[in-house]
DNA sequence: CAGCTTAGCTGAACAGCGTACAGTTTCCAA
DNA sequence: TTGGAAACTGTACGCTGTTCAGCTAAGCTG
């Protein structure tokens, strides 16, 4: 242990980092947990963070910057199947957050909005340049990875596999995609 | 108060009902606060449920009785369409259940499969017959509706009104229907 | 280099949570 | 009429997030 007044040497990051193993290993986010695995004790974390609301922002976040961004030579229509595609499998490969996503409507961090503006500017290039009609589609389009992503870490997923899941999410996103696309067109052909 | 041994004539309907009323003003679903409000030791609800999250579940499907089910005779596609707004409709007026609703996967109960059962009847008159057509379909729907109802229960709904996000969600309704159905066409034409 | 400020950390504690256990009373069936 | 089950209370345990006061190491200032 360590007597009143030593460090530890804590950083923001370590700790958001301690808070995705915790997450990873199947246990429950709590700030004790946290704290236990990087030795320290659980108030410590409040220099670093502000509280366990702000940490999961924090490690919402962190997670979304690693998201694989298309090339921009690419069909936009393709890039955006791919992106939302990676957000999906990011999603499902860390079910202990997603509820958390689903409270923090995708978070409002600073990836959260590099990945709203990439999927804008697919939109936009693939014909839908409306505003509204963007923000509906980006909307619409979370909302379809987060939920899907929501009931598949559901404790009883149950007699579906994952690969029925990831079908099922593929063809919920080509349908979305048609119809948000189309409208573009639509547009396009005036 | 009551001494121990008095009855205080409890059912699990007005558990149920309690639950209810204490989410519809705002308050967490605490077994303390249905409890009080029931005149009630909190552990007293247990002789009636199975737990708080055996209370959620028949919550959930107390709530689900409510849903208005289409008359047999109209246009199946139509019929999806009042069925599902309803129960997003359902969804949007009880904002503090809709977590739980994520995370149960929609529940189990039995109004949650009447529910299943009659959209699969809409969509095989629709001409989506085929099992796993249906499935996926009903996944999708499903996982729209509750997850737009979940980021619509966000408490920052920020700039976006409650008009809008209904908006948003019938446009997305809209497209996913264009999907499932199209699918069904194409076979029915073969 | 000496002194002061500040930030990082500990220990203890509080309020609230779900729930298990034991005891008391009421109800119902045989 | 009597026995057993069911409904309820009181108490308590272990868990949670968070706050407060105290200690100390690090860093800045003169």
């Amino acid at each position: 242990m360590r007597a009143p007044g030593q460090r530890a040497g804590l950083s923001r990051q370590a700790v958001v980092g301690a808070a995705r193993a915790v997450l990873d290993d199947g246990s429950a986010l709590t700030m004790r947990a946290v704290a236990g695995r990087l030795g320290v004790a659980p108030n410590a974390l409040y220099s670093h963070v502000e509280g366990r609301e702000g940490l999961l922002d924090a490690v919402l976040d962190d997670l979304l910057r690693a998201l694989p961004f298309p090339d921009p030579s690419a069909d936009p229509e393709t890039g955006l199947v791919a992106l939302m595609t990676a957000s999906h499998e990011l999603l499902l490969a860390h079910p202990g957050l997603v509820p958390h996503f689903v409270a923090r409507q995708g978070a409002r961090g600073e990836n959260a909005q590099r990945l709203g503006n990439a999927m804008r500017e697919l939109l936009a290039r693939a014909g839908v340049d409306d505003d509204v009609a963007q923000n509906t589609a980006i909307r619409v389009l979370v909302v379809h990875a987060i939920g899907d992503a929501a009931v598949a870490g559901s404790p009883d997923t149950g007699p579906i596999g994952l690969d029925e899941l990831r079908a099922s999410y593929a063809t919920g996103l080509r349908w979305l995609l048609a119809g948000a696309l189309s409208a573009g067109e639509q547009k396009m052909r005036l």
